[in-house]
RNA sequence: GGGGAAUUAGCUCAGCCCGGGAGAGCGCUACAUUCGCAUUGUAGAGGUCAGGGGUUCGAAUCCCCUAUUCUCCA
């Protein structure tokens, strides 16, 4: 057996298959970039798809690749396991109607023997029960023992697993796989009753699917025409056959990032002697951390952004794990990004997209890391708290056990609540939650858990929920139903034109007429054959105008489409419209231009935003209307002042050499090339209307737009904010409405100038000054209040009496206010050792009060509280407090003597209680 | 689109549940210790408790609105 490092097994592949007769072909994107229906590519053929189907149009009818693959669903179990990832390495050789099992069968087999140099005796072979053509080419061609060919049944040996009984219709076929033997010395087992090859010893390293059958209904099996190979093999697990070692983990194309990991720990925690292999749970970290640093660059690389939904989520919950495991292994600091750059290194000859993009992966990285750490030890630190709270209140306190023991730990009650609310609140992941809490000896609570989920759902589902929407839905269905034309727009041309009612609808029903006046539920809607209405699509809001017909006229406030159908939403200001009437329809061409204004700014400043920021930003969404526009672009820091104002310089510039837009139809392919962006796949047919800006922008889109970029007049920025994380909104004005803005920023500017009397180059200098005048002059007034209270106490002193071992004292301070009073009170308790006493305060037609008393005489039955509320029950007022202090507000001065004989009596009673 | 949370000194945060004199640590300034520095000690400066409204005699604290930031769900 060769020693190859895993560079040298894929290179050898390759080649070897390029050397009979296979294309070598670039791995796809991990993005699958013609199938919305799969998240990633975690197949080597799904770029294929097309040409398995007999519908592609590649040159070649033999191809290799070694496949970038993700998958998701394995992400729970990397680092526990020697082979599981999420990303790996797909080797394949694909056939396109062209070689079968007769050629693919050996080709891959003395690959292995001859190639890598792997004995025949370490290997063994699977087939479907009945494929005797698969048998016999293993038995003849190839020259392999009957006993190293196992049979299995159709949930092991075929593709789609269990297809000929369950489906799903479509292609499908046997398979042959290639298991290699850890223990050869060991008998191999017998073939009979036997359901799978037992693990580990035997690990799968090939797997040749032959798909020559086309699944009908009813399991039936209809041979193809065309016969397809779809070979695909685990580049890490081969990899590891050839390095000796049992665990992916500890073959060369891992160790760069274990080394680089522990060699960091040694540094950071000055744990000399830290090494893989030592304790099983630094093991599953840095195994975990290898596998997500590979994904999470490879994502970044392939064009997905950190984001709270999709794909962008998922590098997001990849790259916190990762972050938190580095945590837990003592690296406190971010690091992710400099093991990203070890990805770039070990992998950037085979995958050169991973060069192209280092920058913007290692700062997405360290961006992701420093957010999260933030999120992560604040969660930690809540949980750890609740955690402890749970042993120390002693209601629940349950005995620490083995992180390995996880069959039935207790489950502390409100677990699940509590991880919700970090998920919820801070993000904070649910299965570190979990982990914290097993560390612990604790298990989550995970129905609670998923029940809060699930009813935060539900929130989500019920808010969303559109009211009138519904009524358009059945319209619609109606309109269908009658087989009525779709209605044709004119409004790239015209803002004016006829057509014919086709419909109109009241509420709930269809109806005849609408009539100015009448009663309806509403809203009102008409639906036309031919409309110069734009109706709302790609952010644009509808176009707003008037209908007029024979027998009367109505406001068209918004237009929306469905199914094709224009959808103007009316109220009759005159006569009514009646079906099949002959209507003129005008746009208010007013709010049209301004719409448009924005709509073209958005352009300009979705290419400016790129050019400033980088080729990352991409739009997110967009509103566009005629008073403002709204765009949301992915960006996770916020831009700075400088940026905007960069932004909006290039914006205006372009405004200012007035720039032709050309709007155009063409076939899809055609636009792609052509290097128009934009949502392909999703929402366009197969020809789609392209705009461009001069040869600034370049983009799909089916709104309306100006003619040149002058008319737009000028582009103010409102606001940058963010809206979720890595996604942040612009907002902006264009046009009239940027004047206006101008103008009022020009009419508060004046004001201020007039008011602070000063010149607005200096209002800033005169507002700083100011508000250091301001805070000085209370500052003196606070420090003279301090001395008159001084004062007065000299004059309190005095007309304090004794009760024994007790000062007591009630009096009335001109002037003070609450404050005052508080300090003084606070003097009179340092004073005396044992001392009860209320100070009223006279002040602006109120009576402030205050009453403090030393704890021994609370013990004897003062209370500073009740002071306070008899002397203000007097003063027409209220307050309270504690025994020891308390404070209060009365309304009527002159009750003031009242209330000091009030205070005097109850303060007295102390002699007599003790 | 719908929820949740946070916003308190230059920085990191406590205080809020249960209303009653705005706090801690770090940093800053001065003094002392020292030949000097690090250090240590002492003292001090620094806050419209995000903004606005309400409840209350009294709001950082309770309620409502707004802004900003974070986050989950769609």
């Amino acid at each position: 057996m060769k020693k190859l490092s895993g560079g040298e097994v894929r290179e050898s592949y390759l080649s070897w298959f390029e050397e009979r007769g296979h294309t070598r072909y670039a791995s796809d994107s991990l993005v699958p970039s013609n199938d919305p229906t799969l998240l990633f590519t975690g197949a080597g053929m799904n770029q294929f798809k097309d040409m398995f189907m007999g519908k592609g149009n590649l040159p070649f009818s033999r191809a290799t690749t070694s496949q970038k693959c993700l998958r998701v669903p394995d992400l729970e179990n990397v680092g526990l396991t020697a082979g599981h990832h999420t990303f790996f390495e797909m080797l394949g050789n694909f056939s396109f109607g062209d070689y079968f099992k007769e050629d693919c069968i050996p080709w891959v087999f003395f690959w292995f023997t001859e190639a890598l140099g792997i004995p025949q005796e370490r290997l063994v072979v699977t087939i479907f029960t009945d494929d005797e053509e698969a048998f016999g080419i293993w038995r003849e061609k190839v020259g392999l023992a009957s006993e190293r060919i196992f049979r299995f049944g159709e949930k092991e040996n075929y593709w789609p697993s269990s297809a000929p009984s369950k489906g799903p219709n479509g292609p499908c076929g046997p398979c042959s796989e290639i298991y290699f033997d850890w223990n050869p010395e060991e008998p191999l087992p017998e073939g009979k009753g036997l359901e799978s090859l037992p693990e580990p010893r035997f690990v799968e390293i090939g797997n040749c699917v032959f798909t020559q059958f086309d699944r009908r209904d009813g399991g039936v099996l209809e041979p193809l025409p065309q016969k397809n190979i779809d070979v695909g093999l685990g580049l890490e697990r081969i990899t590891a056959v050839l390095n000796g070692k049992r665990s992916n983990f500890e073959t060369d194309l891992f160790t760069s990032y274990i080394d680089f990991v522990s060699t960091l720990v040694q540094e950071k925690t000055g744990r000399r002697d830290f090494a893989y292999g030592q304790t099983t749970r630094d093991d599953i970290r840095l195994r975990r951390i290898s596998d997500h640093i590979r994904a999470a660059s490879f994502l970044i690389a392939d064009g997905v952004l950190p984001s709270n939904e999709g794909r962008g989520y998922v590098l997001r919950k990849i790259l916190r794990r990762a972050c938190r495991d580095g945590y837990e292994l003592g690296l406190t600091d971010p690091f992710l990004h400099g093991l990203a750059g070890v990805v770039v290194e070990v992998m950037g000859a085979a995958y050169p997209e991973l060069q192209r993009s280092i920058t913007q992966i290692k700062n997405l990285v360290h961006q992701e890391e420093r957010s999260f750490r933030g999120i992560y030890s604040q969660g930690a630190e809540k949980l750890r708290t609740w955690i402890q709270d749970l042993d120390t209140t002693g209601r629940s306190s349950w005995p620490l056990r083995e992180v390995e023991e996880r069959g039935d730990l207790p489950v502390p009650p409100g677990s699940g609540e509590i991880a919700f609310e970090l998920h919820d609140t801070f993000g904070f992941p649910v299965d570190v939650s979990g982990v914290m809490l097993l560390d612990e000896g604790y298990a989550l609570d995970e129905d609670t858990f998923k029940k809060s989920m699930e009813a935060q759902r539900k929130r989500a589902r019920e808010g969303s929920e559109i009211v009138g929407e519904l009524f358009v839905e059945g319209f619609v269905h109606k309109l269908k139903e009658k087989e009525l034309p779709a209605t044709q727009f004119t409004g790239y041309e015209t803002c004016s034109g006829q057509g014919r009612v086709l419909a109109l609808g009241d509420g709930e029903e269809e109806v005849e007429r609408i009539s100015q006046g009448q009663d309806g539920s509403g809203p009102y809607r008409l639906v036309t054959d031919t409309t110069p209405f734009y109706a709302e699509a790609g952010g644009q809001v509808g176009d707003r105008g008037e209908v007029r017909g024979p027998q009367g006229r109505a406001r068209v406030l918004e237009c929306s489409k469905q199914d094709g159908y224009y959808f103007h939403r009316i109220e009759p200001i005159e006569g009514s419209i009646a079906r099949d009437d002959t209507v003129e329809l005008e746009v208010d061409v007013e709010s049209r231009v301004a719409t448009e204004r924005n709509h073209t700014a958005t352009h300009l400043l979705h290419q400016a935003l790129k050019e400033v920021l980088g080729p990352q930003v991409a739009q997110a969404g967009s509103m566009v209307s005629p008073d403002r526009l709204r765009f949301d672009y992915t960006q996770g820091e916020r831009p700075s002042a400088e940026d905007l104002a960069r932004v909006e310089d290039i914006v205006n510039r372009e405004i200012l050499s007035s720039v032709p837009i050309n709007a155009l139809e063409m076939p899809l392919e055609e636009a792609q090339k052509a290097g128009f962006t934009g949502l392909f796949g999703e929402k366009y047919g197969r020809t789609v209307r392209t705009l461009s800006v001069g040869q600034y922008s370049r983009e799909l889109c089916g709104g309306t737009h100006v003619r040149s970029t002058g008319q737009i007049g000028q582009l103010r920025i409102l606001s940058d904010a963010s809206l979720a994380s890595g996604i942040r909104r612009i907002e902006a004005v264009t046009g009239l409405a940027a004047l206006e803005l101008g103008r009022q920023d020009r009419s508060t500017l004046d004001l201020l100038a007039r008011d602070l009397k000063a010149p607005r180059e200096e209002l800033g200098d005169r507002l700083i000054s100011l508000k250091s005048q301001l805070k000085q002059a209370q500052k003196a007034l606070e420090q003279q209040r301090m001395v008159e209270a001084g004062a007065s106490l000299e004059g309190l002193l005095e007309s304090v009496k004794e009760r024994g071992e007790a000062k007591i004292l009630a009096a009335s301070v001109p002037g003070a206010g609450n404050k005052e009073l508080l300090e003084l009170s606070d003097r009179l308790r340092k004073k005396h050792k044992s001392f009860a006493g209320i100070l009223l305060g006279e002040g602006q037609g109120q009576v402030a009060l205050v009453a403090v008393a030393t704890k021994d005489l609370v013990g004897r039955g003062i209370r500073a509280g009740d002071l306070v509320k008899a002397c203000a029950g007097i003063l027409g007022g209220g307050g309270g407090g504690r025994p020891e202090m308390a404070q209060g507000k009365g309304k009527d001065p002159s009750k003031i003597p009242a209330a000091l004989s009030k205070a005097w009596e109850m303060l007295e009673s102390i002699g007599t209680a003790s």
